[in-house]
DNA sequence: GTGAAAGCGCTAACAG
DNA sequence: CTGTTAGCGCTTTCAC
């Protein structure tokens, strides 16, 4: 009654735990027609394989763990869909943990994530995580990391991000063609490198197009609903009300909209707005949220053959992994999506 | 340089693997000198349990599988976070599994994590399951099941639901209260229980409140943005016009809402609207969606609570298990939101 | 092409 | 309170 292991197999079929154990992993020196029995015999029996001893016997797990802040943010949940869409096809299972973007909790999730002996870690780094000794651990343990959207070059681990300078760019350049000009940006913390990206993308933008930079039209938030309704408050409380609003991510452009609605603004009309990361809810607010893609599938997607990569190299000791060089960095683009809050040429919204 | 284990501890410490396991897991028979002595030599060593090898040997992995048809539904990503919190505070990881309404990588799933030896498995069931062997299969195997949400009685495990009738009813209620009489509704799938269960909370309050319920007021959808713009368009197509609609979740209350802006209906002076299950959208769009609450991180949380007295229950071995009697079936209170796409009496909306 | 033997790292009797 | 022993179920040399 008790779980049916490979030697009720071997007993059943008078052979060996060895043999089964090849047969039913297709080992090369196996014949097909044992192989053929051992697998009906596996089937009638009702046999599964107990991934545990597997695994400590043979060091692969063929887990892949993934840290995010959250699976609530639209765009981490895509991307975990498209790395388990990718890892699937390829026998492998993902250990998702969420840190809620809190520093310690990351920390217990690397850490449980090391100790499953997962064969390897894909991870967005944490709003609160000041300090990066879990990742460097995961690096000395030569457990494969691959980085994306949040990542931290000093780690020194591929990593896939979109070009978030250039995003911001066209984000900016795309509310001055629409003939806005007192352009605001409302950012997010500014250690996090993908925050200060899209500011200098949003500061180069405006320079290249001869308006004038003005410290007072940037204000910064904390990446919520709530901070991006503070910050268009402050915004349009102050002597130099802006006509737009470029926004770091979507949350926080949804607050300034519901603000800017609030006091009767028109919206593209009198305002612009775009937001970064194209949410879910982007597209069904009113007016619907322009935004700049992030690619998450294939963001996703990308991750996990870096990991493949990682793993293939750490694999292939001939060489001694050279950690000099330059890790690789896949940077994806951006795509502009177009919709009402910015559409102030067209003005085609219902 | 190789990962450090309770031997290397051991050996430093002279003493035995077995004392160094009992300290570490804080095994009372150990004096509090030698396990202070002990755990900080595994700090400074940098020594990390291997699971797995614990796990293999002991019999429990304190990893609890999750399986959700996806968590890019509000819905199922909230009830995960509620099971990851409790979870955490218990000593146990998750492991998560999205079926995308897919029957077969359901069952794959479930293999895997009967594979990786979960204690457990919570699941809501995706909509394309027709066949529920896998789940027997996790019974014939002792592991602890809860079901909660989209549940099946007939595989007799212990479940979490909200009350779905009387969260129909109360959406049905509330639109006649404020005034419309032709309402409609815009189903799910009626093989799952809970789509059936709030079709009937429709009826019964139309009845109850003296309406005729109109067949051609039902539409059968898909449980989609665009499942939910289709069935508008058939009902305002019809001779039979409705002046509210009731949707069995917000992703259909959401294409039906699109369509009746589009159309140049006034919400919620001309035609009302409920949805069913809050979704992190419905406050944003606009109108703002009136919706059923489903309480998601508490149905996590009873889930999880379900899960370890099922667990207690089969270790406490002295009864054999009496699978005769009903399993437990939690039911939660649904909660009206009202928002502005009903609010027909106060029309406070901007 | 098959089987015997060893052991992955840990925990759980049991003896001392 | 500590140490010895055995073995969880599997994979992997290495003989045959």
């Amino acid at each position: 009654m008790a779980r049916i292991t490979i030697h009720d197999i071997a007993k059943e079929l008078n052979t060996s735990p060895s043999t089964v154990s090849k047969a039913l992993n297709d080992h090369p020196s196996i014949s097909v027609a044992t192989k053929e029995l051992i697998k009906t015999a596996a089937q009638n029996l009702n046999y599964k394989q107990n991934r545990l001893a597997s695994s400590l016997r043979s060091g692969r797990t063929n887990i892949i763990g993934i840290v995010i802040p959250s699976s609530e943010i639209g765009f981490f949940a895509a991307v975990v869909h498209g790395i388990e869409r990718l890892a699937r096809t390829k026998g492998y299972n993902v250990l998702l943990f969420q840190s809620t973007e809190n520093g310690e909790y990351e920390v217990e999730g690397i850490e449980t994530l090391l100790q499953t002996s997962v064969d390897g870690i894909i991870a967005s780094i944490a709003m609160e995580t000041t300090n990066y000794d879990h990742f460097l651990e995961v690096k000395k343990r030569k457990v494969p990391l691959v980085l994306f959207d949040r990542t931290k070059d000093e780690l020194k681990a591929p990593s896939v991000v979109v070009d978030d300078y250039k995003g911001a760019f066209m984000a900016t350049e795309h509310l001055i063609q629409q003939g806005y000009n007192r352009i605001a940006h409302i950012s997010g913390p500014q250690h996090i490198k993908i925050f200060n990206d899209r500011l200098c993308g949003y500061v180069d933008a405006l320079r290249s197009n001869n308006l004038t930079v003005d410290d007072d039209l940037i204000q910064y938030g904390k990446n919520s609903v709530e901070s991006g309704r503070m910050g268009a408050e402050y915004l349009f409380n102050s002597s130099k009300k802006p006509d737009a609003i470029f926004a770091a991510e979507d949350f926080t452009g949804l607050g300034a909209l519901q603000y800017i609605k609030k006091q009767g603004y028109k919206m593209p009309e009198q305002i612009g707005m775009v937001g970064f990361g194209n949410e879910s809810f982007s597209p069904y607010v009113t007016p619907s949220l322009s935004t700049i893609d992030q690619q998450a599938p294939q963001m996703g997607e990308e991750a996990f053959n870096l990991f493949l990569e990682a793993l293939a190299q750490k694999n292939n000791s001939t060489a001694p992994t050279l950690e000099l060089e330059q890790p690789k960095k896949i940077v994806l683009d951006p795509v502009l999506v177009v919709r009402e809050s910015s559409d102030r040429k067209r003005e085609n919204h219902s």
